[in-house]
DNA sequence: TAGAGTTAGACAACGTTGTTGTCCATATAG
DNA sequence: CTATATGGACAACAACGTTGTCTAACTCTA
């Protein structure tokens, strides 16, 4: 009756999104995204279908520096699933949006994430999928995008 | 009656194991530990309290190269976490031992763990968090081991 | 309206954590 | 005894982050 280590549960936790996503990834690569990496979804995320975000705003949305999310613009620009257009309004600005392969595999990405929830809840019931993403929700903070994952790991 | 969208539950496990390491840290540096981060507390944990390891072997433990395993290595020596001997039967061994301080980390660490996971026993309830270990347990590799997120996360 | 302050982006230098490749010393096997 | 395998060190480099500095452009106010 005695309960599991403690540390048990942060490392399932980890495992679990690492499963999840690596899945995500074997499956994108499968249907022509084989470029696609887990920063890189995240930032197309947080991009989104909108009417574009810049540096700053990306910057600030994942928890990193402008300069950072500069560098990560400039690598999903190379791979195609993003473009900037200087912001018609201020010269200074440049509006980063999603190209047509962009949005795209964000789609692809949306029922991918889709089908592996379900197939969660074949293995494990529905009920208790449900039950561990209310719990989660109630145990993390409300705020989704803080995914500034390398810096944090690397150097806390 | 609508689930919600399958990216929450990988974004949440994520979070759920951000919150607790964050926590734990947070208790670790207030107990005498403000040096340690994530990656040395697996390291330290995958050297263990047994009769020590060699850089090759911690590597394989972790899945990172050797010579990356022995940079984690130096950083725990700084730290005053490790000490290397040489072996006595094996002289192209140098041995990596946790010292008293690295012991420590790792008792205090364990108890830490416990007291995170018995307050989330406390606001959900011990069976949901049973219930979320055992289906965690089920979806994930039983090998517990396998933490080279830096890379992993950047490049995929 | 002119000047001051703020903001966006580019560029450079650097830190951390990885990787390969090479090399030497030591063990082990034929 | 020699050939091979292994452990560790060192160097060079890649990826992703940081801070600092500079310039261009916007905005506010005297």
């Amino acid at each position: 009756m005695s309960s599991p280590p403690g540390f048990e549960l942060p490392l399932r936790l980890l495992l679990g999104f690492r499963v999840i996503i690596d899945e995500l990834h074997a499956e994108l690569a499968r249907r022509g995204h084989p470029g696609m990496k887990p920063m890189y979804g995240f930032a197309c995320q947080a991009i989104g279908r909108g009417g574009g975000v810049t540096a700053v705003e990306l910057g600030r949305a994942m928890g990193v520096s402008k300069q950072a999310a500069g560098k990560t613009i400039d690598q999903l620009e190379k791979l195609g699933y993003v473009e900037r257009a200087t912001d018609p309004a201020d010269a200074r600005r440049k509006i980063v949006q999603l190209t047509a392969r962009g949005v795209e595999s964000l789609t692809l990405s949306e029922q991918i994430f889709d089908q592996i929830r379900a197939r969660w809840a074949e293995t494990l019931g529905a009920d208790r999928v449900r039950a561990m993403e209310e719990d989660l929700r109630r145990m993390t903070p409300p705020d989704p995008f803080q995914l500034d994952m390398p810096r944090w790991f690397g150097t806390f």
